[in-house]
DNA sequence: GTGAAAGCGCTAACAG
DNA sequence: CTGTTAGCGCTTTCAC
């Protein structure tokens, strides 16, 4: 490994000059020491030790980033991805390295995040954790670099981005009601994130407010075991059949396209006996059968803004933690029409 | 922050013994004293910090995986998403810290790249890197802790994991070759990409070696411009009315994704008129209409498996390149089938 | 079994 | 403008 000492001792000058003209100061290099010093360090490839420097600085550039599990989970897997990428688009426009944490279930999650809170980043990015976890808050007692990503709402003093599912949850639901439905349902997400449950109340203020019955039984949670997903349909064919269900908006555009890949074979035709309205709007959605009406995230804006917000919390230029809400779009497809006379009254 | 001068100050222990504490060694400590340390260092909530401990064993504990661009792309994202998380499964159980290296281009990464070549991490991971980069000849020049995945058969000597491509593309012409086909036709991937160009040799081969006529005309690259791709779908189209081509195997199964979908409104029935063969198996493929029969990779292993020997370099058990291949498995379903007779000599 | 001290590679205050 | 040097937090050799 080349040092800069020897980077010194070879231009014939001294560490600290060498320091100098690596670092462009704080001290001024006469520019021929300057050149014959960078010289030098082109022919032997020398590269400055991060762990010195970090050692030294107390700043390492690296931002963590903590995935609750791996992201390749069907369900979750391009909303992730397409965070990410923001992610990766602001951090490397800013010369930031990522570092990634990412174990198979919350536990481990939970179990391994803490020991990294030993210098090697300069901050954390949380993505979607589950609401009220005690990690974050152990986390935040020890750090406070830290930016929740897709977890508005919860109680914690920290700094959070996300899409304002509140709205996106009434902008749903008014939707279809502006359809004419007035039994709508509704499948949430994991009931342990904050979204899925944002996006849920958002749902519920909209029907109270234009005085249609809250159907508590038209409330569902989506399963991930996948044994367990026929069973739900068939609940939910049966809603539409026995308490005259005509709409149903899905937490997640993947709900809602199980819903219209499964609706065929149980006799349940979309849009004609059942409205069906996503959410993230999803690159597959539009080439579902029908196209998938749905709710658009500023996925990668979202991601982008946290990497932003986390590093102006790390170079202080904010030190009060921040909450950023993205507005979301309705996008209208061919899952969705008025109830058809049959369900009219 | 608290550091271990400042545990054993407090536990009344040198900062050796703090240190033997710490790394249960090199040296015996007194059960009473261990306990003694620990508690404080409980109490405290120490965390060694990783950067000097960097600078002193030269070891971080941490791998760099470089991404040829964020793997959002639509193309490859899930087989992205699989291998990922064969890494992570692997990285996490052998307990290393995964860093990530990705910019949208590879450009940005040749050009970032060898300055991550300081220390920060004990030995990289090169997803899919484009054949023949001189970035990563460059990089074995200075760091030979260096794994490929999914780039065998390059002229370097280098460690490198992959799907065993060459019997991939001839396990999908052997089977197309079975059911009766004669005019077949291929779409690769891209150009840059070594699994691409082995796919389609080991699909030469095949047809070669059966003594079918190989038309060079019935190979084609695919275009990831989305406005060249109905174009593109068209000239397929086209062979398979003028040229009499019945069967036709994509490279991926995103490809072949696409033209199942597009099929239809050229008036071509699969796999009626057109036999289809993907390549990956795809979570998404069971559920395409009709559901497509392709070749399985294992992607979670050959992330696993690349983690294995990176960490086999790292620790010296292993100090020759290693290659592995992994089989791959032809997934039968309803894509494909004889040619119609239509076709028949 | 424990401690003093050197040193990993780098930065920056201080001296010249 | 350049050099000397202390020290970041930790590990480990060497002495006791």
């Amino acid at each position: 490994m080349v040092t800069l000492k020897e980077i010194a001792r070879r231009s014939g000058v001294s560490t600290a000059t060498a320091s100098y003209v690596l670092n462009n100061g704080p001290k001024a290099v006469l520019p021929e020491t300057r050149e014959r010093v960078l010289k030098v360090m082109n022919e032997l490839g020398y590269r400055p030790n991060a762990a010195a420097r970090g050692l030294k600085k107390k700043r390492t550039h690296t931002l963590g980033v903590v995935f609750p599990h791996v992201w390749a989970e069907p369900l979750d897997n391009e909303y992730y991805s397409q965070v990410w990428k923001g992610i990766v688009k602001a951090a490397s426009a800013r010369k930031q390295v990522l570092m990634i944490f990412a174990g198979m279930t919350w536990a481990e999650i939970v179990e391994n995040v803490p020991s990294f809170l030993d210098g090697r980043c300069d901050g954390f990015l949380f993505l979607a954790p589950p609401a009220n976890s005690p990690l974050i808050q152990d986390i935040l007692s020890r750090e406070s670099r830290v930016v929740l990503v897709g977890s508005q709402g919860m109680d914690l003093i920290v700094s959070a981005v996300d899409s304002d599912n509140i709205a996106g949850g009434k902008l749903a639901a008014d939707y279809l009601i502006s359809l004419g439905h007035k039994k709508i349902g509704m499948i949430m997400g994991e009931v342990t994130s904050t979204s899925a449950l944002t996006r849920r109340n958002g749902f519920k203020n909209a029907i109270i407010s234009a005085n249609l019955d809250l159907d508590e039984s038209l409330l569902w949670t989506f399963e991930y075991d996948e044994t367990a997903q026929i069973p739900m349909v068939r609940r939910i064919v049966g809603a539409c059949r026995e308490r005259g269900m005509t709409a149903l908006f899905c937490g997640h555009d993947s709900i809602a396209e199980l819903i219209l890949r499964e609706a065929p074979s149980f006799g349940l035709r979309i849009p004609e006996d059942l409205s069906v309205v996503g959410f993230d709007d999803l690159s597959t959605t539009a080439h579902t059968n029908p196209p998938l009406t749905t709710i658009r995230q500023s996925m990668v804006e979202i991601g982008a803004a946290a990497v932003q917000i986390l590093l102006d919390l790390i170079d202080e230029v904010t030190t009060e933690p921040t909450e950023k809400l993205f507005d979301v779009y309705l996008i209208e497809r061919e899952s969705t029409a008025a109830p058809s006379k049959a369900h009219q009254p």
